[in-house]
DNA sequence: CGAAACAGCACTAAACTGGTGCCGATTAAT
DNA sequence: ATTAATCGGCACCAGTTTAGTGCTGTTTCG
């Protein structure tokens, strides 16, 4: 399916409050923390999930976690350097769109049907062009209301 | 998860082969069908399931089937008019990227949060885009051998 | 008629998804 | 120092989806 699943659709939200507060902040200044609970509470999802989405995030250097009583998150980064890619690579992994699409070093696992298969190497090409899609789109394009449309052509070259 | 099915996979094999057939076949004659069974015999996949993409495939309408004795599929129409949209389509729906990515109409299921949900367009303009992509790559394209890079430039304008 | 081949329904086992529970570690505030 | 808030990690359960198979019916060629 293609399909995100719901801690992606969690995290994304958590991850618009978070570049929301970035964005309001003074420039120079710190940007303060926002817990998971904080978050949570502003959205009728289940606030646990969104926890653990921003766990998933932390762990892929996207947002900054300070622990403790009045801990919470912050961007680890500008908005502006957040992409989609990024989002869903630690969200959901960067699966492949078939298991015949592997990666393009050598072996790993590989398709067993290799000569014979056809679709391989298409299939390949199909995934970067949605991976260059997300790519595209970053974390302060969805944040901010007014889009961009020419972020939606492919940046294939 | 950003994947597609077995029986998409599947499908794709199968309509490369028909692909196949219908270029070597001589210009102005029949295009010949083959039986699920003959194109199951050249690949190592479970043969029942690729017979199952082919019945989907033929419900909507990209292939058609001769039934009985000495029957099998063909496709429809020329592989340059099928395009990966198509077959995914056929093969796995057309889901939306999230649950809150609905459909541009009024109402159905929508989202719960409406109003706060600052996610949802953002993400069917990727559902959008990611559409348009499949949408340019041609069963012709994928079944000839070599494969233009244009292709992968989005269409959305 | 009989075999080949599509068509439809139903079923199982494994994997994945959504969601929750529990507990430990860390830190600010009192 | 104690407490409470908060992140972090592990593990669990139920529902859905996916992969794969079985069976039966129907159509058509020979």
């Amino acid at each position: 399916m293609l399909k995100l699943t719901k801690r992606t659709e969690y995290g994304l939200i958590a991850l618009v409050h978070l570049a929301d507060k970035a964005a309001e902040a003074p420039a120079g200044s710190e940007v303060e923390v926002v817990s998971a609970r904080a978050i949570g509470d502003q959205f009728p999802v289940p606030k646990r999930l969104l926890a653990e989405a921003l766990k998933a995030l932390q762990a892929d250097g996207i947002v900054e976690s300070t622990r403790g009583a009045q801990g919470g998150y912050r961007l680890a980064k500008p908005a502006s350097e957040i992409s989609l890619r990024d989002v869903v690579g630690a969200l959901e992994g960067s699966p492949m769109l078939t298991t015949c699409d592997g990666p393009a070093n050598g072996e790993e696992h590989s398709c067993e049907m290799e000569s014979v298969c056809r679709i391989k190497s298409p299939l390949a090409r199909v995934r970067m062009g949605i991976w260059a899609l997300l790519d595209g789109v970053t974390l302060e394009s969805i944040a901010s209301r007014s889009i961009d449309p020419a972020e939606f052509v492919s940046p294939t070259r």
